[in-house]
DNA sequence: GCAATAGTGTCTTTAAGACACTATCAT
DNA sequence: ATGATAGTGTCTTAAAGACACTATTGC
């Protein structure tokens, strides 16, 4: 029988085979009326030239998390950090990546178009990709599962929450709200329930300044600071 | 520029350090009316003598998915495959393990305790902790931390599914389903509100057998074959 | 004034909560 | 027959759906 502190003395972490591990993360956005996620040119191999989520190495050295992992990257690509993060899932076995048994930790992550359209527009290699024009591009290992799942989590999300808020601007009004809901569920919400439920989650406060849209001036809305997400006990679109 | 081909063929995985990454699972059950969870007393080190959850390292070889990694360590401690394994998330970071940074994929499983009481009976190294007497042990790692992950992911999945199915043996009572369902969420609910919910979900059918409790004989029921679980779009205990 | 968008009032619908009622079985 | 547990009927309640109504603004 040996101690811990003698065990890890000699403890050797590359005996055994293990596999390959990243960190990829599928960000939405809400851009001229399309659900959007951020993808990247893959300039190097392996499957180079394709589309790929960004995402890559753990820096052991740099991260805490793997949380600090989808974050790092997500900076350098978007040049800003995302409204919302979660984890999503993982993703492994031996024939997902060509280089071997690998593994991948799955981030779920929001922003607003505007927060980042600067920084995007400066690299050529990072793009906003609509999410129902995906077939057209050749995607990366199995990132198409990887937003399928990622879209699965918005949409679900989105019918027991405002979550679609961390898609908007820090201010917006309940129209960009409303709209921002269709458009992520793929069908019309009565206008009502919505505004029932802002008053509802305690999560939003009124600026108490006004925009005008064309017609009658809109209220703005941000969300109250380090308030969390309120979880509705209902589903909207319950049939 | 090179091929993906060449590219791989001077490929060397172990370039770059990479954390330890093992694969966990909360396998909890019902048993004499407290909710449980699978423990396993630590025969080696790190962290010996501990109870933690039955989990290890993948082998690259055998297992095609994590998933497939847990329903090994599952099946040599319990004897058995769980009726339901999702994933729950991960934990990694440098300070959990001390052998360095890790990461571990936590799943999340429900079994009825009569499927694998005779086989956790037999051995010595694991067993049953009811989740209200953890205090009492000294448990390893962040393994406290994952299992409350775990409690509050059945908690809620209980109160928009009938999820409690999947601790009950293959013929059960309505009021069986009742009662797991109380113990979870750990207060009372509504008879009548469950029957609904039977009907409503058509996950259910009933044997046409019945069973004596010591009054008026109760109906068995069991899940339809390969049926999915029904997702409900209110939630009970929505105060 | 009129068109257009913002915002409200209120009736209906759905599924849960509450709880009393009836049914069946062992003794 | 009685007591205990199984199972039903039905009223109330909470929150979403539907949709018509009023309010405000630019022209």
């Amino acid at each position: 029988m040996i101690t811990e502190a003698e065990y890890l003395k000699n403890y050797d972490a590359t005996r055994f085979p293990s596999p390959l591990v990243t960190v990829d993360s599928v960000l939405f956005t809400l851009h001229e009326g399309k659900l959007c996620v951020l993808m990247v040119e893959r300039a190097s191999q392996p499957q180079q030239g394709c589309w790929g989520l960004p995402g890559g190495f753990i820096d052991i050295a740099r991260d805490q998390h793997t949380r600090d992992t989808a974050l790092r990257k997500l900076t350098e690509k978007a040049g800003v950090s995302p409204s919302w993060l979660e984890q999503l899932d993982t993703f492994s076995g031996p024939d997902r990546d060509p280089r071997g048994w690998s593994l991948t930790i799955a981030w779920f992550a929001l922003i607003a178009w505007v927060d980042c359209a600067p920084h995007i527009a400066s690299v050529s290699d990072a793009r906003w990709l609509p999410v129902d024009e995906l077939d057209g591009y050749a995607l990366a290992f199995d990132h198409q599962k990887i937003i399928e799942t990622g879209l699965h989590r918005l949409r679900q999300k989105t019918m027991y929450s405002l979550l679609p808020v961390y898609c908007l601007p820090d201010t917006f009004t309940q129209a960009q709200l409303h709209e921002a809901t269709e458009i992520i569920l793929g069908q019309p919400i009565q206008r009502k329930s919505l505004i029932r439920r802002i008053e509802a989650s305690g999560m939003l406060e009124e600026t108490g300044e006004s925009v005008a849209t064309g017609a009658r001036k809109a209220r703005l809305w941000r969300r109250k600071p380090d308030v969390d997400i309120h979880l509705f006990s209902r589903n909207l679109l319950a049939d």
